[in-house]
DNA sequence: GCTATTCTAGACCGTACAGTCCACATATGG
DNA sequence: CCATATGTGGACTGTACGGTCTAGAATAGC
């Protein structure tokens, strides 16, 4: 009935992440936007929507793509201390591409956060969940004996949230490899 | 010889640090900023230059306020300890309005510190001052016993930073005092 | 008070961009 | 093989904005 699509509604999706992910919401234009997804003009308005439609379906992507790694990496049968520490050093290890890529997430929040309301509820939402996937995980670990009992799980996962969005603005600016560990080290230091 | 100015250069940077902070260097336009500074176009260009000329003048501004407060917060005579202490639980009662300001350092650095090479510079120097005068700190407080001596004062030091920047990147989004209030203690309990 | 200088107010211009429209290409179903 | 529906490419449009220019107002020295 109809011609097939030229592009993987997919895989342009990941690209669109990428793109808004480096650029921002305001600096990614349409133009960059077809170039880097591979798919014309009309056909993303007729896939995606609007720029800012366009913009939710590529942040609900990544938090996605975000919360099924955490997942996995405190299935119930790991260590969860390896758990963090693996998610930390993991964090400081990224590539050069991977540190100016940022996070999707942490650039929605100062980029629109304080404008656009779905945006901001949808950001909530998922701080919630992320803290809710670390308090599970130091409150088994806590019930392993893993992880020391006197301290309150719900302010330690705060701390590794505030600390690992520092970690990604940092590593931002600067390649420093062994700052980054500096703060994995001492804010696994909080288990003891 | 000539008109007197009707505004003083002083408080209208100010107000263009207030506004830049608030809506970033792209969604300020220009019309806003003579609105908030209230100055005149022409009178703009001609003491502050162009609008990336002022965004760097303000910046400056911004960061040389901090280091003051920063500096104040450790002089010699008083505690280590309080002074973090301090420094993050008066982060955690900020109001409405300074939260959602955000921090000026912050969003320049993920709005422009992957384009512009000049203020990617200020703010890796930026970093290191403050790294410098937390490190200068924690070794006071160990030097008198206030503060474990085996930790490693850079790494505290690079924690407290990403702590900080995390604790200004959940603030912007949710008022929820109790969560910086729990980010504040856990950071603090790394001194011990 | 006259002149020179610097202020303010706002018209004007060029560019960039989001979004729409249109012409043409291509594949499916009958 | 024809009709239909959906794809692609690119021209077009309206708007917003940074930056410049011009005209008139206001103040200081002479």
């Amino acid at each position: 009935m109809a011609r097939t699509k030229e592009f993987e509604p997919e895989k342009a999706l990941e690209a669109a992440v990428n793109v808004f992910c480096r650029l921002g919401y305001e600096h990614t234009s349409l133009d960059t936007l077809m170039r880097e997804m591979g798919v014309a003009r009309q056909s993303l308005y007729d896939t995606f929507g609007d720029k800012r439609a366009l913009y939710l379906k590529a942040l609900r992507h990544y938090r996605d793509g975000n919360h099924a790694t955490l997942r996995d990496l405190f299935v119930a049968k790991k260590s969860v201390r390896e758990g963090f520490s693996k998610l930390l050093f993991d964090l400081s290890r990224e590539t050069r591409e991977e540190r100016e890529r940022g996070c999707f997430l942490l650039s929605a929040n100062l980029e629109l956060g304080s404008r656009d309301q779905e945006i901001a509820t949808l950001l909530r939402r998922n701080q919630r969940t992320i803290e809710g996937i670390f308090v599970d995980a130091l409150k088994r670990g806590q019930a392993h004996g893993e992880i020391s009992p006197r301290q309150d799980p719900t302010a330690l996962a705060r701390l590794f949230i505030a600390a690992i969005q520092g970690m990604r603005a940092l590593a931002r600016l600067n390649h420093d490899r062994k700052a980054l560990e500096n703060i994995a080290t001492a804010a696994l230091a909080s288990l003891e």
